[in-house]
DNA sequence: TTGAAAGCGGTACCAA
DNA sequence: TTGGTACCGCTTTCAA
């Protein structure tokens, strides 16, 4: 068996207390004593104090939990996702803070589970809005906790960063609209559950349930209801994941058509590259260039020309971590909303009167 | 103050056995009685379980730690890195597990302190081999572990996952070797301690104190020893992190002179990338074009035609994280080699004579 | 089916 | 400076 901090008392023939204070407050005990203890420590094997009993005894961890609606391996799959984390782990590391990266089983009853075995001090929700069996667990659970999108009845006491959704997407979409596109597909992921890919029919913006979506189709139909392009006029298209394939894939069968769309507005740059891998394949013959749009600015986005908006990756991450370590005294600071920019590149352009 | 399960147990009556059992074994109770004590719970706002007191009580968290050898912050901006992290998270996902990313400090005395702190049942150490005193602090934890090199003086019971480094390397100076290549530079990141970038003076690869730079340089050296070109001939470039910019930056003035080399062999594609960069600048004259090579093929190597050592990422993550979740019964399974494929780009060609 | 009691391994207050 | 003593919150035999 694993010696304890008794065994290293009883074997100097001291109190379990001076051992303790041996590690956790070397100045509360001679140099003499404390070498000594460490030395009996070091011959017995002792491992150092047990974290696990440590957290009970002092009531915190000295972890924050991160939580990803989608499985946490695809996290690491998202370029804007990793950067996110980036700037979290920074925040962690100055608060001398680990990371609890918590998988989500597909089973709500064991997201609660999940969620209630983390030790941690708090959570980082990662692109929540809607996985409220999640929040719920958390909140239930009493600790604190930031998203990255607002909740619909969050309290004063929520914290959280985001951009504008609306206003962000909406600002690509003027940009498409004053290039005079009238005829447009906006591509989402998973805009509802179990959809296929490809078209799909939704009433309205609201209609997603996915707050993130919800918010950039919202924005995207603004912009165009704003030239006299209604919502019925607009093509919804569906991808099966955020990745590149599933971008391409949901507009697989989208320019066959007789009046094919000339912009598409995807809700993220990777579903964006999808679209112009799908563009660029040999054999596809277009009537005009399609415009196509996406959404963060990743890494990628720049050399591929594509036009998005940018938002603050790492920041956003970073203010997360802050957020939740050294909450602001003043609750109205925990609503944090970062700027966005719209950046035009070469995948926008004039459409062509035909 | 927050509630107890012995709170509930006496709101209901019972014991708080049956309050624990109502929640970790239903079947020890009636379901009246269950329903009951949760009711209680819920009216109570007993958040569940603590999960700290849980796993002291268990003796296990459900959790593994990951070290990263440099800042975990950085760990997020290498793409291999960010590879290896979503298959382990698939292995841990699998296994119910969480992951902690714990900062490893500067201050080597602090290392040792955030690897006891960790409130885990094993450790996975990216990229270790000579990081030694987080291995030894994991070592005196007595917490089973993997690596992702191998130690010095690892024992039986040691347990990682790799690559063959030296005939991963020589492969791919072999192939450059091939193409006539005799005056060649080999970068690598961090190759000596504070370090300038730029060339180096380094006796011999065994000199390299990080393991994994130490078998690629030596891997380079072999090949190149075999066609008659000796150390000594060969310029050695340090590059002040795994970066672009440091790929870039550490081979600034590398072709400015009479007889730069013809081929430039990184330690990464990152690197690799940079030098890349830096080659197309505009305003930069050459002789004869120079080939580069990397090592990963991460995900941009394939876009910039860059010649390269594949290593399978994911796998490596995803074989880390089952050797310490299930630990083989033959402990000579224990020590994964996979296998790395050359990958022949544009980036490499033959020399010109002049 | 339920409860009593004994820890899991430490920490921190307070008194000596 | 050191030791005594609760206690952190839960799990788990074992007996009733």
């Amino acid at each position: 068996m694993k010696p304890t901090l008794q065994d290293v008392a009883d074997a100097v023939g001291v109190s379990r207390s001076t051992v303790s204070n041996a590690y956790s407050r070397p100045d509360q005990l001679s140099a003499a004593l404390r070498a000594k203890i460490l030395d009996a420590a070091q011959r017995l094997g002792y491992p150092g104090p047990n974290p696990t009993a440590r957290s009970l005894r002092r009531g915190f961890v000295g972890a924050i939990g991160v939580l990803f609606t989608s499985q946490l391996s695809y996290a690491f799959t998202d370029p804007f996702a990793v950067r996110f984390l980036a700037g979290l782990s920074g925040a962690a590391e100055r608060h001398g803070n680990s990371l609890l990266l918590v998988p989500l089983p597909a089973d709500r009853a064991q997201v609660r589970t999940a969620v209630e075995n983390a030790s941690v001090d708090g959570f980082c929700v990662y692109c929540a809005g809607d996985e409220d069996w999640a929040l719920d667990a958390i909140h239930d659970r009493g600790l604190p906790y930031v998203t990255t999108a607002p909740r619909e009845n969050a309290g004063p006491a929520d914290r959280y960063v985001g951009i504008d959704e609306r206003a962000a997407a909406r600002s690509v979409a003027d940009h498409v609209a004053a290039l005079g596109h009238r005829r447009v597909a906006l591509l989402g992921d998973t805009v509802l559950p179990d959809a296929p890919p490809g078209p799909l029919a939704l009433a309205a913006p609201q209609d997603a349930p996915h707050s993130v979506t919800r918010g950039r189709l919202a924005g995207f139909a603004d912009a165009f209801a704003a030239v006299g392009v209604d919502w019925p006029a607009i093509t919804v298209l569906n991808a099966a994941g955020n990745s590149r394939a599933a971008g391409a894939a949901a507009v697989a069968t989208t320019f066959a058509g007789d009046d094919p769309p000339t912009a598409v507005l995807a809700c993220s740059d990777v579903l964006a590259l999808g679209v112009l891998d799908a563009l660029a394949e040999p054999g596809r013959r277009l009537r005009q260039p399609v415009s196509v749009t996406g959404f963060d600015d990743i890494a990628d986005a720049a050399a591929a020309g594509l036009t998005t908006v940018r938002q603050p990756a790492e920041e956003k991450g970073r203010i997360a971590g802050e957020l939740l370590l050294k909450p602001p005294a003043d609750p109205a600071a925990g609503h944090v909303l970062l700027r966005t920019d719209l950046v035009v590149r070469t995948s926008t352009g004039p459409v062509r009167r035909s």
